[in-house]
DNA sequence: TTGTAGGCGTTATCAC
DNA sequence: GTGATAACGCCTACAA
């Protein structure tokens, strides 16, 4: 490997002169400066971001710390960070917990073994105390996604009680009577706060709340499928779905596909949160949908400013969402 | 921060000490070692990774620059590697190229300056210099989804000409006879490769291979769409389509949906690649299927091998594809 | 403006 | 088996 040593002896300066030029925040002798980035092209020297973090005791590593990578929504995501991070100087490291509180403590705890100087998240649980780590070693954390109970931090959400609301309202207002609701993990404030937007419209439109019409489910496609069959194999026989994320919307439709039933005369769905091609599931998917790539753009923003402002005031960007009516919650003639 | 240094006061031994009882691979007497670690655990100590790679220097990450994070294929294939990986004792840093030479060169870049262990990339362009560069460092690569000309690295590929002769015959069994050609850049190895297959399918078929129905694109969905409607204006009037992957089998499906052709009775559809929840299409897309969660198992199974063994031999794995036939691609009576 | 020198936190090589 | 001690490669006071 080659250092700045080998560098400065070519170029025949000090290290420090070397190093000054590489960084340039210190005034160099133009005629220095020449013979020194001359030899950095001649011998190929790069220089060890390992060294230089140790020495500077931080890294430009973004730790993102998402709970599905194969979710479309997280993806997204992911995209609008690293486009803030890559104009922010930082580089972005995907990990994927998996909705596993144990993978995400692992990585958690890279994230701090590893210097890393930040972490953008959505926990897989309301295990606050791994959050609370990264916090007290004073490593700026955004939250996003899902709130978190405890710990005051940056979060980016979206407004989910009102999407949810507006989506079993529309259900409603088409006539439908007996929606059921495929909900997420009790524990995350996302699934939580989806649930409440579907009771309060139905409170709203003077509807009972059919505790056969509700289940909970995991958030992905498999937990959907199920939750789906068990709504049509308890005779609950609602006349309408209302599924919490997208995957599990994937899953219901799967299963309604292979029961044979008829989307939305025998029964109409609306998600929450986009899938891609949308509009190639036949009959089109009405969904709500979210700013995925905004929601990441925002939250590599907070994490920017904090890692310029330390101790600057908590910030909490709740993102608004749009109801996208398609062809699967329209009642037919 | 604590350091090891703050940890061997607490429990009065020497720094080497709580090293050697930290890294376990010497022996330390148990009362020692028995001080050591509720030391740790008292003091909140974590070892800082950063010291530690500058002093072994290596590291134990893994970057994986995949050309299009939303690309369900990529996503899968990640999973692959970081399966792989975690029980490697490694951890994955996700770059994103976006199919763009230059991102990609920043990545490699990075990669090298942050000594990463090895890397793991499906390079964008034809570059060779970039990918050189890695080798000459003596940082392991290994090359997937797409083939390099120049220099001889790891590989895993699928059998890309196979699945796209196998998709296009297909379509000439069920009596095609005009079968169109979305192809990828004409400078990855993944897109002639299909081409050909699609070409010597035509070529066993006794077809011609008519200029008119070939398209290129760029491997992404909003191209897929503009070369079907160049397809459709063009008058060249295909009576099936063959697109050499997933975005832009959703991208053409787009647009013939937006010009009202019904599938397959106006034109048959078969993509190279699965999309996620491809069932709930109308029609079913048929597909040709890759093993993209192996593909990326595969992958880290070399870079391990080769992290073990630098000068083992260049292996080169090709996975099988499958022809999944649906309904988009089953003449009508 | 430039060079010297110390140290970031760890691990590995010595002696003991 | 354990403890000093010297690197790993870089940056940055400080002195010149």
């Amino acid at each position: 490997m080659v250092t700045i040593y080998d560098v400065a002896r070519h170029a025949g300066v000090s290290a420090a002169t070397v190093s000054r030029v590489l960084n340039g925040h210190t005034q160099v002798d133009p005629a220095l400066a020449e013979r020194v980035t001359s030899s950095v092209a001649e011998l190929g020297y790069r220089r060890n971001a390992v060294a230089r973090n140790l020495r500077r005791s931080r890294t430009t590593l973004w730790a993102v710390i998402i709970s599905d990578v194969e979710n479309p929504f997280f993806t997204a995501m992911v995209r609008g960070v690293e486009d803030i991070a890559l104009t922010a100087g930082y580089s972005v490291v995907l990990c994927n917990s998996d909705e596993n509180p144990e993978k995400e403590s692992n990585y958690i705890a890279a994230a701090l073994t590893e210097q890393m100087a930040g972490v953008i998240i959505s926990p897989s649980s309301n295990r606050v105390d791994d959050v609370k780590l990264l916090l007290d070693a004073g490593c700026p954390v955004v939250v996003i996604d899902r709130e978190l109970q405890g710990p005051r931090t940056d979060t980016v959400l979206v407004d989910n009680e009102h999407g949810a609301e507006l989506a079993t309202t529309h259900l409603v207002e088409q006539g439908y009577r007996r929606i059921a609701c495929i909900g997420g993990p009790r524990w995350l404030s996302t699934a939580t706060s989806r649930y409440e937007g579907y009771r309060r419209a139905l409170s709203t439109a003077g509807l009972p709340l059919d505790p056969a019409l509700v289940r909970y489910a995991d958030f992905r496609e498999r937990g959907g499928f199920e939750a789906m069959a068990s709504l049509l194999d308890d005779g609950a026989e609602p006349d309408a779905l209302f599924a919490a994320n997208n995957l599990m919307t994937v899953g219901a439709l799967e299963c309604l596909v292979q029961r044979e039933r008829t989307i939305p005369s025998d029964i109409a769905v609306v998600g929450f949160d986009s899938i891609p091609w949308a509009d190639l599931i036949r009959p089109t998917l009405t969904t709500v949908a979210q700013p995925a790539y905004e929601v990441g753009r925002q939250a590599g923003q907070l994490l920017t400013r904090r890692l310029a402002k330390p101790d600057a005031d908590v910030t909490r960007i709740v993102l608004p969402t749009e109801l996208q009516v398609r062809a699967s919650s329209i009642r037919q003639a």
